[in-house]
RNA sequence: GGGGGAUUUCCCGAGUGGCCAAAGGGGACAGACUGUAAAUCUGCUGGCAACGCCUUCGGUGGUUCGAAUCCACCAUCCCCCA
């Protein structure tokens, strides 16, 4: 359920309505917990009580591997599971079809990973990534699509994207089939739809009017940021755009950099995801509201002040730059856990300030005073 | 007192006549990271008016066209025998 309560250009403020943790506020920023956990040592109570998170996002190809999605099943769910109550998206494998082109083959039929972990070969088409988020329990399962890394030569982005239309068709029948099951963990689950079509704008609309004709929760765009320049990135969300229902949330798979959520949502994206400011926190590279700044420098030996003055998060309030260039020098773990949370909290607060410009008509404003500064270099 | 070994660029440590401003680690410094095979990866680490020059392998003085590498003495440290 989502409802559009407030436009600014093509800018939308929404509420979305889940089975758990009942609505999110979008604009809004999912927290990438790929197995089950936000890496850097923070957990779903931290996400809850801390860090003004919404939706949490987790992996199908992931936990398919390890605990198994039978053990999450049994174990109650992925909710239980991890302790957290409030909404779960599960990404469907489609990017692992991407991220480890090296290990996969494609068929018509679906995707053979040979696993990171063990080598082991895993089959994984649409009816198995739906049968395993159907598993999990997720909240919004996500259509298995093939992420194509850019650039892409024409001809292939058309067979590929028009194979994840029909594996489209396929997941939409067994996510009906399997909300239907007696003992489904999850049986309000929802399921979104993928545009591909990699970064030719023609593609893009005929496959995005194609899926759209299938009855999806919401959809999202898929295979942005996979090595294409990012205004290329911007012209076809433009191009996409025109094409998904105005009625349905809109999901920007994968991005971003601050800059690029803020331009995404004057685009038209309601929801995001990406893991830059966790893995960026851990690398020691942290978010402000005046641009990024890297923890480790030596200029931070004796910085007494917050990470970011203008930031109210649990790290900001208690912790000195000068200490956490420590905790990275000695490589204590304290350090990865605060810097991830400091990052989490800043994206979460920046949806946060995003959803309040639209509520008050600032967002133009807000967009002109940050989606360039928040780039820079403090 | 006698015998043997060692001293290398921030640290450890290769190098025993030219291909050596000197391998390889570490540390330091800096950068990358976009639906997470990432607590990972990359660059850089004597100086300069830099396609070349200058200074540097404990110190001083030699041998040689040429020395971190060979010789002499000195200094410091370690081991063995008294």
């Amino acid at each position: 359920m989502f409802k559009v309560i407030k436009k600014q250009g093509k800018a939308r403020r929404g509420v979305f309505t889940c089975a758990h943790g009942g609505e999110v506020q979008t604009p809004v920023f999912m927290n990438v917990g790929t197995q089950a956990a936000i890496k850097g040592g923070v957990s779903a109570l931290d996400l809850k009580e801390e860090l003004g998170t919404q939706i949490e996002l987790s992996n199908t190809y992931h936990l398919h591997l390890r605990p198994g999605d039978d053990v999450v099943r049994q174990l109650g769910g992925l909710h239980k599971f991890m302790r957290w109550d409030g909404p779960i998206l599960t990404d469907s494998g489609g990017f692992q079809v991407f991220s480890l082109a090296g290990l996969r083959k494609i068929s018509e039929e679906g995707v053979t990973f040979a696993s990171h972990l063990d080598g082991h070969r895993i089959f994984m088409g649409p009816e198995e990534s739906m049968r395993i988020q159907s598993n999990l329990g997720s909240d919004i399962a996500m259509a298995f699509d093939e992420c194509v890394e850019n650039p892409a030569a024409y001809d292939y982005a058309k067979a590929s994207c028009e194979r994840t239309l029909r594996w489209l068709e396929r997941c939409k029948a067994e996510h009906d089939r399997l909300n239907a099951l007696p003992d489904t963990i999850n049986p309000q689950q929802m399921l979104f739809g993928i545009n591909q079509g990699a970064t030719y704008a023609d593609l893009r609309a005929w496959h995005m009017q194609q899926i759209a004709k299938i009855d999806c929760d919401g959809f999202a765009i898929g295979g942005l940021a996979v090595g294409e320049p990012t205004e290329v990135m911007y012209e076809i969300i433009d191009a996409v755009e025109p094409y998904m229902p105005a009625d349905k949330p809109r999901y920007l798979m994968g991005v971003g950099t601050p800059s690029n959520i803020i331009e995404g949502v004057a685009r038209g994206v309601d929801f995001f995801d990406c893991v830059m400011p966790a893995r960026n926190a851990r690398h020691g590279k942290l978010f402000t509201w005046s641009g990024t700044l890297n923890i480790k420098n030596a200029k931070y030996k004796l910085d007494e002040s917050p990470i970011d003055p203008a930031c109210d998060c649990p790290v900001c309030r208690n912790f000195s730059r000068a200490y956490l260039r420590h905790l990275f020098t000695a490589e204590e773990m304290l350090a990865m856990r605060l810097a991830v949370m400091h990052n989490l909290y800043f994206y979460n607060k920046l949806t946060q300030r995003i959803r309040e410009s639209l509520d008050n008509g600032s967002f133009d404003a807000f967009r002109e005073a940050y989606s360039k500064k928040l780039a820079e270099r403090v």
